[in-house]
DNA sequence: AAAAAAT
């Protein structure tokens, strides 16, 4: 069926012949609000649910093409038939149908849409839902036009001379991500096989003489590569590598690029590249999202007369349909991680019982870097536990990747994590956008992220290539606020079946208890972490949460909350007047405030010489690290005041931070014992939690201070 | 102090 339409449509030459009309001419003048039919994106979303990947139907095909080329051209579907307008070299479409290599068969509806318009030349921004296929549908037509290329030399296909130099890239593509220019370079390698076409990469982290030396020797066509090691070596004269023939640029993550972090260098790299007016250079831009505030930039960027590709209706939201997206409020935000093993527990359980499920693997997404380490630290050594290796959760890999791994060990993650059968990847925001792991099951966001384009490219590491996935955001119910102006459209529903996400975890726990169980095993991966892991994370989530919460006060409750009762910390670090005022926390309650003489030392924070470390009250001598009852106003400036009360003074909240003492919930015992604190004295067992080990700060610290 | 990205 599918077939006897591409025929029926798929006459290249017409495309070709075709020129662009009133559409570009809209485009320039207005607001490009031009978007598929609404048929299109109904109809794809229904075909989805039968867990096909959305391919272009001979309906949309036909809906499409009226509105997106009056010029009445045509459409092709099928790869194959590509090969027989021989409009796409025979090798290239080898490599992608050949059930041995890419073994694709039917292309998507951005493949569809945009192949001709790129062979032919056109600017394009293009939009497509996350995971169907992009990344191909600019490749195949950039390396084919590479090929058209008279000036390309692939002659000597195969063989050591071929006359190819580091001056002859044609085309340049630019990644946010190292990873994800690492995965282009491999699918495009893939594509361009057995045609002589040499594909290399330039990204940060990688030893550049190594890397310069193998454009060097083997030459380039495509170049891919991220933004700082492109600008590096494309502006040193002494590399040889430049592109003075170079045709085409594309952007991946179109929006990422041209945001403020990455425009300059973006901008840099376009200064680097020859003069447009000079030597005519098509630039092509692909993501998911496009928010609006992007716009202005794109259209400096693209000729006026670029098509905009979208696949999106603007109405909707670019993620699918049929994923489900599940919100979970948390007690507190020490509860994330019991929820999130939770959650992979009670999946493993399902399949246990003969549930058809595919086996667990998902990517846990958090907001800092430390509270990735300090969550992947957990879990691993909650693996280790013998208990742990002999339940359905045993054979789990649990992986940490962000940037402030070395490049080998974020690459030996993302490796293993495409290859594992099932695991947890706990990961920042470098694998949020484009990157392609087979058959994540689960997306877990633990708090509120930074904006909704990463919540939709972050969700998008699921559902596929046609698979099914879920979505699942923890978020503290202070974060509502935020939540409603940064999510508050998109299609989430409150879930309330993890019992470990609304559990008080100042109390103690039994063993005996699902729940129990489940909050144990974290509680005894936490203590394993060392100090410096944990005041990392604390001071790493200071920023976000101050940010997302209905309130600062909240915020600093919340995290002084987790500091003691979830990491058993005694008092939460202190914090420098300067950071304070920084973070707008100067007038707020249960803050410990350092007194700003502080030495600044390696990651910003330093060590006070004599003031104890993390201003434990006990071992100072005075009242123990926690103020205690209503008396107490204000908070703490170091030592010098001889009192260290820290946080949270009565008041209506206190009872719920797990440390306040009002004695009834047992929460505290200071004195000089230092460290070990009871929590649950109602249930009679204090002091008797299964598992507090002796924390590793107390040895790795001692007495010196924190304060930042 | 909060992703990422050159050394």
């Amino acid at each position: 069926m599918m077939l006897g339409t591409a025929r029926r449509f798929g006459v290249s030459h017409a495309l070709r012949a075709t020129a662009p009309r009133s559409i570009s001419a809209r485009l320039a003048t207005q607001l490009p609000k031009w978007q598929a039919p609404s048929t299109l994106s109904s109809l794809a979303a229904t075909r989805s649910l039968h867990s096909s990947f959305p391919r272009l139907s001979a309906a949309t095909a036909e809906a499409t093409v009226e509105e997106t080329e009056p010029s009445k051209s045509a459409m092709i579907t099928e790869f194959s038939d590509l090969a027989a307008e021989n409009l796409i070299h025979n090798k290239i479409i080898k490599n992608i149908i050949q059930p041995d290599r890419m073994n694709l068969k039917t292309m998507t509806e951005v493949q569809s849409l945009t192949l001709n318009e790129i062979v032919k030349g056109d600017d394009i921004l293009a939009q497509a839902k996350t995971g169907t296929g992009k990344t191909l549908a600019f490749l195949v037509p950039t390396l084919q036009n590479i090929l058209n290329d008279p000036s390309v030399d692939v002659s000597k296909v195969g063989r050591r001379s071929a006359r190819t130099g580091p001056s002859e890239i044609r085309a340049l593509i630019i990644s946010p991500t190292r990873e994800l220019a690492e995965q282009i370079a491999v699918e495009a390698k893939k594509v361009a096989f057995g045609t002589g076409l040499i594909v290399q990469t330039a990204v940060g982290g990688t030893q550049k003489r190594a890397g310069l030396a193998k454009i060097q020797q083997e030459g380039c066509h495509l170049l891919i590569g991220t933004p700082g090691r492109l600008k590096d070596i494309l502006s040193d004269p002494w590399t040889g590598v430049s592109a003075p023939k170079l045709n085409t640029l594309i952007l991946d993550e179109a929006d990422r690029l041209l945001d403020q972090g990455f425009a300059p260098d973006v901008e840099e790299i376009q200064s680097l590249l020859p003069d447009p007016t000079k030597l005519d250079r098509q630039t092509l831009m692909f993501s998911a999202t496009v928010p609006r505030e992007v716009m202005q930039m794109v259209r400096q960027t693209l000729k006026p007369d670029f098509k905009h590709v979208n696949t999106v209706r603007e109405d909707e939201v670019p993620t699918h349909h049929r994923v489900p997206q599940k919100l979970v409020y948390t007690r507190g935000l020490e509860n994330s991680l019991p929820a999130l093993l939770e959650l992979a527990q009670n999946w493993q359980a399902r399949r246990d019982n003969g549930e058809d499920l595919r086996p667990f693997k998902a990517i846990a997404y958090f907001n800092s870097t430390a509270e990735t380490k300090i969550s992947a630290d957990a879990f691993n050594n909650m693996a280790r536990n013998s208990q742990f290796r002999q339940s359905s959760m045993g054979n789990m890999r649990m992986l940490e990747i962000n940037s402030r791994l070395t490049q080998a060990l974020r690459t030996r993650s993302a490796d293993n994590f495409r290859k594992a059968r099932e695991g947890i990847l706990f990961s920042s925001d470098v694998t949020a956008r484009g990157m392609d792991f087979p058959d994540v099951t689960h997306v877990v966001q633990i708090g509120v992220p930074r904006d909704r384009e990463t919540y939709i490219h972050r969700l998008g590491r699921t559902a596929r290539a046609g698979k099914e996935g879920e979505g699942w955001l923890f978020m503290h119910r202070a974060e509502q606020d935020v939540y409603r102006k940064r999510l508050g459209r998109l299609p989430l529903t409150l879930d309330t079946a993890l019992e470990t996400a609304d559990a008080d975890l100042s109390q103690t726990f039994s063993n005996d208890t699902s729940v129990g169980k489940i909050v144990n095993q974290v509680t005894e991966g936490l203590a394993q972490c060392d100090g410096a892991t944990k005041v990392k994370s604390y001071m790493g989530q200071l920023g976000t949460t101050t940010g997302n919460f209905d309130s600062k006060r909240e915020a600093i409750q919340a995290l002084n909350q987790m500091f003691t009762v979830g990491y058993n910390m005694q008092t939460p670090p202190e914090l420098s007047p300067r950071l304070m005022q920084q973070l707008g926390l100067n007038r707020i309650d249960g803050v410990s405030m350092g007194d700003g003489t502080r030495q600044r030392r390696d990651g910003g924070f330093s060590r006070g010489g004599s003031r104890g470390g993390f201003s434990r009250g006990g071992d100072r001598g005075d009242r123990g690290g926690f103020s205690r009852g209503s008396d107490r106003s204000g908070f703490s400036r170091g030592g010098e005041r001889g009192e260290r009360s820290g946080f949270s003074r009565g008041g209506e909240r206190g009872e719920r931070s797990g440390f306040s003492r009002g004695g009834d919930r047992g929460g505290f015992s200071r004195g000089g014992d230092r460290g070990s604190f009871t929590r649950g004295g109602d249930r009679g067992d204090r002091g008797d939690r299964p598992s507090r080990p002796r924390r590793a700060f107390d040895e790795s610290f001692g007495n010196d201070s924190f304060r930042f």
